[in-house]
DNA sequence: CCTGTATTGATACTGAGTATCATCAAGGGG
DNA sequence: CCCCTTGATGATACTCAGTATCAATACAGG
């Protein structure tokens, strides 16, 4: 197996980016995180393991992901930018914000949703973004304080 | 008709923040305001305009309107910070993606999707934001490129 | 009108994100 | 397999939003 061939490397390709050492390293210390994440944490994720990259180079690696949607930038409820994997497909977030941990929900029924907004506004809406904050089952399990 | 008897100076009363004229001076600002801005808008305008309110004191002051929900903050797909002037009530924002302006609008339905989402995740919501972009009647008008 | 206290604004600070630019390495062509 | 073009990197310096601090001020209740 060689890491020439990972699924990124092709989308990177696909997009004309080139598939670099600093993108694998960034793509993962993501793969390796668990729930939402700021740029900061990256960047402190790859000093802690000794990995020369420069603060730049992660801002953009995260910019770059998230051209290729394999990485969404969400917008807490305090204000901070973080993001999270995904799979390259439209989808929504629902955010636990006990543990930062997040999954994925399909706009079911969105959709008419939009169309009704739509028709209320006269506004012809082209882009939306969905996000849901609540308590993931193992947080509720825990208790709810 | 004094300005002491507004609405807004009501609302702080009640929450317990006192009615100054700095805070009047911002909601004035606001007021004359179309679409969302960002709080060095109306950092600019308060100097354009000769008042002489600190920065903080912006900042300040809408945090404490977004507290009385005189104000939302919206985050737009550019990473920035904005507010609009809206009802205190709960509801969503259509945002001009050419002009700025926006109108509000009902969740009709929303309510049904989240509750699917609930059922498909297993996470309880708490709380979601739903944000959309795209043209207002106007801009349309006035042609879509 | 007086007074306790919330608020203000000037200043300095923090921290996210970006511009710059010399150096480096990916990868396609020979 | 090596070269060369060009995109990518990382160190640094910078900008700008937002916040902490604190002495001075102004609101509101008595």
């Amino acid at each position: 197996m060689d890491a020439t061939d990972s699924p990124i490397d092709a989308a990177l390709g696909r997009a004309g980016y080139r598939a670099t050492g600093a993108r694998r390293a960034v793509v993962d210390l993501i793969t390796r995180r668990d729930g939402h994440f700021t740029a900061a944490d990256l960047v402190d994720d790859a000093q802690s393991r000794g990995l020369r990259i420069g603060r730049a180079t992660i801002f953009r690696t995260l910019d770059v992901l998230t051209e290729l949607r394999a990485v969404e930038r969400l917008d807490l409820p305090t204000g901070d930018h973080a993001y999270v994997a995904c799979e390259p497909a439209h989808h929504h977030h629902v955010i636990c914000s006990r543990c930062g941990r997040s999954s994925d929900a399909d706009d079911a029924g969105l959709r008419a949703v939009v169309r009704d907004i739509e028709r209320q506004t006269g506004y012809r809406i082209d882009e939306h973004r969905l996000e849901l904050f609540g308590l993931c089952p193992d947080c509720l399990a825990r208790g709810s304080t």
